[in-house]
DNA sequence: TCGCATTCCTACCAATCGGTAGGAACGGCT
DNA sequence: AGCCGTTCCTACCGATTGGTAGGAATGCGA
């Protein structure tokens, strides 16, 4: 799909990879609800308002198979241990710290022109 | 749906803001092609490639609707004219070269690294 | 006046996303 | 051993997204 789009409009080309990686509502959340250190799923639950159990937990898997985000078994590598914390990666604490702190930044500073659906 | 959320992880609720802005895999697309300057629809449709007829349209409604984007009707206010012109508001350029641009440096910077889903 | 390109809309359709509900595997505690 | 919290999975559901196809309205040129 990205090889495709890219024959035309190459210079731009990168946004969509980067889109990508943001295309689902729930990953910027979770990227910086990440900048605040490593943390466990059931922290971040919480953290995090609003998100749903089945939701982080897609969400986490995506952003470690990108790479973005790397989770640390306290023990071995079993799945559905208790002690599970997932943190950055450090190209995912470039992504969290760079565009994405630029993005919030950025709502911040304009958020009284900011037209949301929902507002 | 943001009001809510925002009652926890208050600093970074700015995050899904501006999420909403670019949770269409097409906008931040559209975005980034009008940085080029005021351009028509087909020919938007001709430089962003693989983008559909009827998805460009509705990108162009929200991006319209949020703010970002301006269309500029050759004549008066009738739509389905022949020399539309979209072209980015002060709004829409300060996103689009400000955090968007970012965005899309940091896939340039970090290609390597990235694995997207169809690569 | 007759096409023709352009802009935009309206069905449909498949795929995906987020949500709820229920349950399974594992560790910790008593 | 028994119970509970945590992590994660599955099955289902409704809503949304993007795509295709077809058509309507407008303006331009032959």
């Amino acid at each position: 799909m990205i090889e495709k789009t890219c024959q035309t409009f190459v210079s731009d080309c990168h946004i969509r990879a980067a889109a990508e990686l943001i295309n689902h509502a729930w990953d910027p959340v979770v990227l910086s609800a990440l900048r605040l250190g490593p943390t466990r799923r059931n922290a971040l639950l919480g953290r995090i308002g609003g998100i749903s159990d089945k939701v982080l937990t897609q969400s986490l898997q995506r952003l470690s198979a990108g790479g973005l985000v790397t989770r640390l078994s306290t023990g071995d590598q079993i799945p559905r241990r208790k002690g599970a914390v997932y943190q950055l990666s450090s190209l995912g604490e470039s992504f969290a710290n760079g565009p994405l702190a630029q993005l919030a930044q950025w709502a911040a500073d304009n958020q009284a022109d900011l037209v949301g659906p929902s507002s």
